[in-house]
DNA sequence: TATGAATGAGCATTCATTCAT
DNA sequence: CATGAATGAATGCTCATTCAT
């Protein structure tokens, strides 16, 4: 049974939906080619196939333009984090796969990855004043706490030395950072392979081990 | 002997390097408040007490004084990695004074490192077509380089694992990154502690370890 | 006789009235608050409680509106000044009733009057190419009609001085402008004692006079 | 002799002083022809053969240059109603002779005194909250104060009969406004004969008098 | 006829760069 | 060389108006 007074509305948010998501690839594409001080509005909205104007009634500033699709990525990004179902039991296998898909989805968006890394995408230590990044702190924030989550399962599950403070999260990010931005040159690179080393120096450290079976 | 001839173009030389100098602090200190493209010109001339002229008489672009300040911090930053005369033998302990001194000189400087990670300090993986980047990579290369010769340096002492490709250099500077950037909070943090912790981290990783002494 | 066929018009005349009266009511208070230019279309719309599409089914642009408001409280504003049952008989008399209840207007759209005066309420001497003023100019007539009207009944009445040109009629609207102005200042000032002085003015002057009754 | 000291600071700031003029020219012509909304700050600076930029070296805003307009014109308005050496003795005849070089000095600024009437150069009765009229009101009083100290000096005199209030200060304002209007029409106006008027209407009204001499 | 989202021309303002002094 | 005023291209954003529903 069809509710016509919902069938408006819904039409609607379709629509605003529509819209937005154009005008955040647009944005996406515009911002990797350009940067984004070297994107302009107009591009933006060329790019999308709509006015200016029309950008205008779904984002109130440019700048609220890169903050959504941040927000919009990273979300993607933190869900290939999470635990799937076909994922491995042990933890560091776990954790592989996840890593894996992290990676991967990363190449796949590489460009805007790309630019999204010097706008804070992991950490602008010290932020400005910017409207942008008051909103931005909550995305590092939830990146923070999925890390964190993440090691706390690992300390839980015994494979992870407890270390006082975040370290040991902020240690993690490094890694993954590291690693992402090889990810985002443009030879392409085995993900699952990356990732088998990402986790394994993260547990494992680089120093020389006596006799090691397999990695 | 007439070095007369000499003795100007010294004192030119002289009067070049202070100018320079100047213009270098000064942007160093309206970068940090402002970033890159809120600082004007303007700005930066006016805290170095000197006209807009005459900036443009010692950079070519706006862009040129970032990089000659990226560059500038960047090779400070380097000769805290380089051996100093009273540095212990181990290589770990080598490397933990080492990192300690790069943790401490960020500190020192922490505005402005602030957004220099941001303006690639650490890497820009796929440098947008901008003048800046350009000479960016040089930059790049030397960390790279630095950090290449460091875990070449460990391998052949035997305390790093030799790994393929430059995992191990991606690794260092992941981990580096990690902790410098939590070098950039306000809050006054223990350098050598610091140090021991990401020297420990990237020898041992984050995994639990059976039987550990001092750390 | 089915008196259908009128029905139906009759009452989307009304209903169009009613549109009209409240889009022009939300003019007013916009327009007061904001001014012409700072007023916008969609502001006046949400005040009225219609959408955009709706004003402009009634109003072909925005000047429109201000001319018919205009237009609207000037033709009340003139009523005013006409003769009503009541009046007393002398010249003087009359006027000063005519003139208080003016005053009296003015002061209860206090705020609409204050932009009004701004947009050729009273006279836009040469007036700019804006297709609003086109239609204004049949407005100020208006006024100078009326006013010439009253002039005129005066020096039939023989107590006003017939003088050349329509200086008087500049001379009394000049008067007129002088103290609506200052019935738009918040303070409530009384209107009856402010009419007594606007025709003793008008017609005494200001000169001293030797002998005088009461005014 | 010459103090070259004070050679260049002169020059530049008579230089500071034409551009100042050039442009508050052209604004006026630009104004005039299409009133403050209309006129573009392209335009004027086209006008006034400089750039956009040097313009707004020298003004802040696009409303500070109406601003300055306002207050050079009105300080010259000002100006013809002070007393000037060949002036008359008795009260009513300098008055004469001051109104018409008001008179005089608004037409030969007619276009400009136009659009000026509609941005309060009179009197704008309620302020906005603009901050070009925060200055206004300085200019308004200086109206205020010149036609009060006109007044007083013919109560003095005793040619004014002393009225409560501000009343015959507005009354004056008033009355000269209406003339003023009527001078910006284009045609040509005995510049005198209309100063007779106003004072003439001023000092005795509009009401028919008995036996009257000369006026 | 009411609606309100889409449209895009229009404009103030900024700021890197130049160059006459 | 130092100076700093002049330059003008470049761009974010507004808002009256249209039109498909």
């Amino acid at each position: 049974m069809n509710t016509g007074g919902e069938r408006l509305p819904r039409r609607r948010d379709e629509a605003r939906a529509l819209f937005r998501n154009a005008i955040l690839e647009a944005a996406e594409a515009v911002f990797a080619e350009r940067g984004f001080h070297g994107a302009r509005i107009q591009d933006i909205a060329e790019h999308a196939r709509i006015a200016v104007g029309t950008l205008y009634n779904h984002f109130e500033h440019k700048d609220e333009v890169l903050v959504a699709l941040l927000e919009e990525r990273t979300e993607e990004l933190l869900e290939q984090l999470a635990p799937m179902p076909g994922d491995p039991k042990g933890f560091s296998a776990r954790l592989t796969v996840r890593v894996a898909r992290l990676l991967g989805h990363v190449q796949r968006h590489r460009a805007f990855f790309a630019i999204a890394t010097e706008h804070g995408l992991f950490a602008s230590a010290v932020p400005p004043d910017a409207p942008a990044s008051s909103r931005g702190l909550g995305r590092i924030e939830k990146f923070r706490a999925l890390f964190h989550a993440l090691v706390q399962e690992g300390v839980a599950s015994g494979e992870l030395e407890p270390l006082a403070g975040d370290a040991l999260v902020r240690f993690f990010g490094g890694t993954i950072r590291a690693f992402v931005l090889s990810s985002l040159a443009p030879q392409t690179t085995d993900v699952d392979e990356q990732a088998r080393t990402v986790v394994d120096l993260f547990l494992h450290g680089a120093g020389r081990r006596k006799a090691r079976r397999a990695r």
